[in-house]
DNA sequence: TTGTAAGCGTTATCAA
DNA sequence: TTGATAACGCTTACAA
């Protein structure tokens, strides 16, 4: 058994409670105790026993993390990683901690979430997805729980805290930037459809074009489900078009690899036969052959905001909802040329 | 407050004990009182509070984790995101938790592990690395808590529990399935050296083409620190010998998406004017162009192993330290070709 | 400024 | 097979 709070005190010579007092930093307690009590600490090598403390105080200092379904390929897109990274700056500063959920299927991950949230294991939850037919979000609504969902809530979006981009915005600005360049064929590429961000880049695609006075072909619109093989079949349906494109918007980075390739293998070189632009602005869009221009989408922002937002609303439950809005911007590279 | 133990107790007209033990569904209760108990507990929506169970037993059913240094491209990688599907894949069948340390820096990384082991946050850990000069893996010896770490231990191997691959021996026959196609001039290009593994994998190299009577030049042997400008620099240094090499062993597969990009600019072939093999096989060497040939690591096994080998030892503190070396597999695609 | 003592929600020991 | 009751290690009124 290691040392408490009591042997401290006994060590020590003072109440448990002094104990207590100089650990939370308390000012109703005299500099000259504080440091006999610290130095009794130190000697004695204690620390503090957070299970303990958490049941005291009702509190857990730690917030847990909603996955997308795993078995799909989201974990390697750079999304994963880097708002985790995100979450854990802003978790580190507050002194929070981290707990994932780990079922793979939807099933699972939604009884991960109602253990940690009845089970009373964190103090608040991300979300780190936003799709129809969810019955996550509803839960948390329900449980009343602190949460905030990093993406657009499809329900009830007034009364939950989120962040997320301006995707249908930063889609436009996409297209528009391949317009600027003189392109009128642009085909856009998506992903998984049941998702968000995937819907509101599609808008903001559409949006554009329209703006334009061009009209939007049905067969311009394609999604790809993070498979090589489907990505060349889009490939050869769009190049078998009448009018194939001479411009691609593509709306994540792995599927962007998958088209380089899918292109390549026809000979049709980027940027001099096709321009395109592509989502997130991951390493891969850096290290890609030709490096891409991407949207930055700043997920790294994405996950510390969340978490920011998170933790001012656990600490104050009433806090108004607010939303924020992570401004995405355009890092070009060699993947676009004018036409 | 919600429904605690003592207010099922209440309703249902027996002790808090025997509630507790119709929870962890104890032999010895009756049939009958179980299900008396179980129904009040439905009715009331009662649900278990982990903290005080945790302060009770003095166990957390969670195991936590230990980043790599999340400043460096490592999350990136697609090792991180694979390994930790792994560990949850296992977590979720034992229902336990997973607790991530926040730190950016080796030394906030070193002070979160303190934190979750004297704070007693969890039962054990999960190193995700093994590196020279680590603070972390002596101070977790030092504490007793159960670990293990992902990689071969740098000191007192034989004391420390781990799971890897033989990841010399993986080189080597990455090296042999090039050699084997004829090659006799192969560069190897590594990671970062202080992790134990990208040492391991140069070695495996240099015996593999040893072992054919061949020599090893020092110009042979490189190393990227994912940066695409290295990488091109690298690659220029590499063709300019007077004797440049025509097959290429590239340690981890965002290097080889940038040794991809550099070639290609140098507009050499994939793989008619250069073979590569590559290691991890993630996404992306699925998806590069052209596909890359490469040596499976099998991260998933890797995590879902080094957890399953951690419960063991959380469960029985004292049994014996073995290591399991999950087996790496040639997977073939199109980026080597026979001389 | 410090001490006393009653929680926090479980589990575990001992009796019954 | 069940019930009292004392832990588990900390916090927090309230009293002094």
């Amino acid at each position: 058994m290691s040392v408490t709070i009591k042997d401290v005190a006994a060590q020590a010579n003072v109440a448990p409670s002094t104990v207590s007092r100089v650990i939370s930093d308390s000012p109703l307690i005299s500099e000259k105790t504080k440091r006999k009590v610290q130095k009794v600490m130190d000697e004695m090598g204690y620390h503090l026993n957070y299970n303990a403390q958490m049941l005291a105080t009702q509190s857990t200092k730690t917030i847990g993390i909603i996955m997308k379904n795993s078995t799909s390929e989201f974990m390697h897109s750079s999304f994963f990683p880097e708002v985790i990274r995100g979450i854990s700056a802003l978790c580190s500063r507050y002194d929070f901690s981290i707990s994932l959920t780990t079922g793979e299927s939807e099933e699972e991950i939604f009884a991960d979430t109602v253990k940690m949230v009845r089970g009373k294991r964190v103090d608040g939850m991300i979300v780190l997805y936003s799709k129809k037919d969810d019955k996550v979000v509803p839960y948390l609504i329900e449980s009343g729980i602190p949460f905030v969902v990093i993406g657009k809530p499809l329900i009830q979006s007034s009364k939950i805290m989120f962040v997320d981009n301006d995707n249908v915005q930063a889609a436009k600005e996409a297209t528009d930037f391949l317009l600027n360049l003189g392109h009128k064929k642009i085909a856009f590429i998506g992903e998984d459809d049941q998702f968000e961000v995937s819907e509101a880049r599609l808008n903001g695609f559409i949006q554009a074009v329209k703006a334009q006075g061009l009209a939007v072909s049905e067969g311009y619109i394609k999604n790809i489900q993070f498979d090589p093989h489907h990505g060349k079949q889009v490939i050869t349906e769009l190049m078998g078009l009448a009018e194939p494109p001479t411009a691609l918007v593509v709306s994540d980075d792995l599927n962007a690899l998958i088209v380089l390739t899918a292109l390549s293998e026809k000979n049709i070189k980027v940027p001099d036969d096709m321009s395109m632009i592509v989502f997130n602005n991951s390493v891969i869009s850096k290290v890609a052959n030709p490096p891409l221009t991407t949207v930055d989408t700043q997920i790294f922002q994405l996950g510390y905001e969340s978490a920011n937002c998170l933790i001012e609303l656990v600490k104050d439950p009433q806090m108004f909802r607010k939303s924020v809005i992570i401004p995405t911007v355009i890092v070009e590279r060699n993947s676009c040329s004018a036409l």
